[in-house]
DNA sequence: TAGATTGTTAATCGATTAACAATC
DNA sequence: TAGATTGTTAATCGATTAACAATC
């Protein structure tokens, strides 16, 4: 059984949004105050009524003729996004991804902000990556809870993944990015989002095998 | 416009190949030998039907009962997916993402290995990062065409992401995965995949921003 | 004004799901 | 055999695309 929609909009115009947003902050850099669906659209490889009908998911309204404002648009996915509104998270695993992670500016902009990071290894313990203190995932539950965090990123190995997610849920997270190419089994209403590169590079690679073997 | 389909399979069903596999695989690890839609839609949250068609795909045929051998459909998710040819790939950009995609092990199971990683910043260049020699960017072209590289990695900042796109492509490089969160402007052909995550972040994110304020 | 672009309502397309005979 | 599961053919659902009046 699929998971029931949380959404009111589709999963592929939900995705969309961050591209636009990335385009159009580019436009703006450049000094460009308004631009028109069929511009985005040349601009991102897509077709201008599906720009509009995206476009219409944020509820901004644009002119005939004059397009979009730039500023107007990206305050109007910043909000339907829900990226105004910063939560905390934890991350457990500090490999290379993990740390990685622990220094991705880009969290800012999309309202996430990694509180603390847990490892197992008592080597790691204590150490700094990224100004951020890494804590013993023993320490997960009672500091979750004192913090009230939400969101939980896993970057442990495949085999761990589960294990940690358990702990998170007890620690009252109830939503989860998880890096691991493992599939877990979560409760009901746990929000769940796969972060696994692999799925991307399948089908990077699938594409290139397809056209080499032709 | 959107560019052609190169694919005979829908993406969606794509993507759902390699969360099969991993399943697969740990069922596999704990000696299970067949295993049957039902079972398989229950675990990952599909419905049978969706499991039959998907693995309908791969070419591969179960016995009604008793389902699909673990180990045939392992192997025909493989050579589907073509991870049984390994190509090279170059990365550039060797920050945090860079490095943490140096050390990714997953990477022999779809079949890309990273042969060599550049970069711009002198220091860098010489060292090692798992067990890989930093190059100076400006030996990108005669690098890719020595050795036929087909793949590009680019994780550099989004600033510099379209000029080392534009690099790469004069070097004979034809698929190009970009971590960079930016637009880049291609030519036609060449084999293009989002792997920001800041995308994927998005998707959860939203997704706990429309419960918390439903 | 004329022409381009918008938002809305309708049509199409493709993916998912249902139905069901075949089969182990 | 009886019952569960398969692969196939048809129906449904949802996303994309088209058509078009309104408007700048």
């Amino acid at each position: 059984m699929p998971s029931k929609e949380l959404l009111n909009i589709s999963l592929p115009a939900l995705k969309r949004l961050p591209v636009y947003y990335n385009f159009l902050k580019s436009q703006e850099k450049e000094g460009v105050e308004t631009i028109t669906a069929p511009a985005i659209a040349k601009a991102l490889k897509l077709v201008p009524i599906q720009v509009r009908k995206d476009i219409a998911n944020t509820g901004i309204t644009g002119k005939p003729k004059t397009g979009y404002g730039i500023k107007e648009l990206l305050r109007a996915i910043e909000d339907f996004m829900g990226w105004t509104n910063t939560y905390d998270a934890i991350i457990v695993g500090t490999g290379d991804l993990g740390r990685a992670l622990l220094g991705y500016e880009a969290f800012k902009t999309y309202g996430l902000n990694i509180v603390k990071a847990f490892d197992n290894d008592p080597n790691k313990v204590g150490k700094l990556f990224h100004n951020k203190e890494i804590h013993h995932v023993d320490e997960l539950e009672t500091c979750c809870k004192r913090l009230d965090v939400k969101t939980g990123i896993i970057t442990v190995p495949a085999e761990n993944a589960q294990e940690v997610a358990e702990r998170m849920i007890k620690s009252g997270i109830i939503a989860i990015w998880n890096f691991a190419p493992a599939i877990l089994d979560l409760p009901e209403g746990i929000i769940y989002q796969q972060g696994d590169i692999g799925i991307s590079l399948s089908v990077l690679k699938k594409k290139l095998f397809d056209k080499l073997n032709r």
